[in-house]
DNA sequence: CGATTATGATTAA
DNA sequence: TAATCCTAATCGC
């Protein structure tokens, strides 16, 4: 269940136990078998994520790229580890600690030259140290898709799912319908911003959880506590009307009507005017 | 026990 | 657009 901050915060884990160790690799299933028996006993240099993609790197050469899809997930379990279960495709070990890879789509070998052609067609990751925000506003600026749409869109920035598109353009006030194309530089900037800071902020946290400090209710924090503003709820934070969910791009989408108005054709005019005279 | 749903993405038609 | 890959939890019968 990963977007780009479970990933990077999986690869910060991986490395705090694994880095610079000897591991005892295996697979419960036959279909990673064979890679599994190469790589037992070698010692693990470091894990690297980049948006939802990631990537151990083994001293020797060999590189294992793992893609959770929606259902893959990494279990850590501590010593002595149960027996693993017949879905676990690769199982990495040492005496401290042991991960367990559980229904990824991808966990293959690759070469380092596969490794940069995927992290080519990748777009800025909001993670990363220094991304590049113009590079994704300017393809956000020629994209008459909905912005909802173009925010999944990994070759335009990478990382961001299907619960940080919903959350962070309720928190911007931005309508999901509204074309990419139609954003205002003020809003382009400032939602960038939300997204970085959401997903930072979701890096650190052991769940995914995008309420802000300011939206939080006063007192304890308790375990309970809702986590989102709209993803998978039914009535929104701020106002309290009615959360609408509907499909777009294939996915489930969240959205405040009231608090997200998509503007009307004189507005969007008004917008458009002043975006261009800026 | 089957249907449904879930934070994703590629390939084929 | 549709089919495909991948696992687990939950719900209704």
């Amino acid at each position: 269940m990963p977007e780009g901050n479970t990933i990077l915060r999986l690869a910060r884990a991986h490395n705090r136990d694994l880095a610079g160790r000897r591991v005892a690799v295996s697979a419960a299933q036959k279909r990673f078998a064979k890679e599994a028996e190469r790589l037992d006993g070698r010692v693990f240099e470091r894990a690297e994520a980049r948006g939802k993609h990631l990537f151990h790197h083994w001293r020797g050469g060999p590189i294992v790229h793992v893609h959770l899809g929606r259902f893959g997930d990494f279990y850590r379990r501590d010593p002595p580890p149960p027996p693993p279960r017949p879905s676990v495709r690769m199982r990495l070990a040492t005496r401290d600690a042991t991960w367990d890879l559980i229904g990824p789509p991808t966990c293959e070998f690759v070469t380092k030259e596969e490794c940069a052609a995927i992290l080519a067609r990748l777009g800025p990751d909001p993670l990363s140290a220094r991304p590049d925000a113009e590079r994704v506003f300017e393809r956000l600026r020629r994209t008459d898709a909905p912005i909802a749409h173009a925010l999944l869109d990994q070759r335009i920035l990478s990382g961001v799912g299907n619960i940080f598109r919903a959350e962070a353009l309720f928190v911007d006030g931005i309508h999901p319908l509204r074309p990419a194309s139609s954003l205002t530089p003020g809003e382009l900037g400032r939602l960038w911003a939300t997204v970085r800071r959401m997903m930072r902020r979701s890096v650190a946290q052991r769940r995914t959880f995008t309420i802000e400090p300011a939206d939080r209710p006063p007192g304890r924090r308790q375990s309970g506590a809702r986590s989102f503003y709209v993803y998978q709820e039914e009535q929104c934070l701020r106002c309290g009307g009615r959360i609408r969910s509907f499909p777009l791009s294939g996915r489930t989408m969240y959205a405040c009507e009231t608090c997200q108005p998509r503007p009307s054709g004189r507005t969007a005019a008004r917008l458009k005017r002043s975006a261009g005279s800026r």
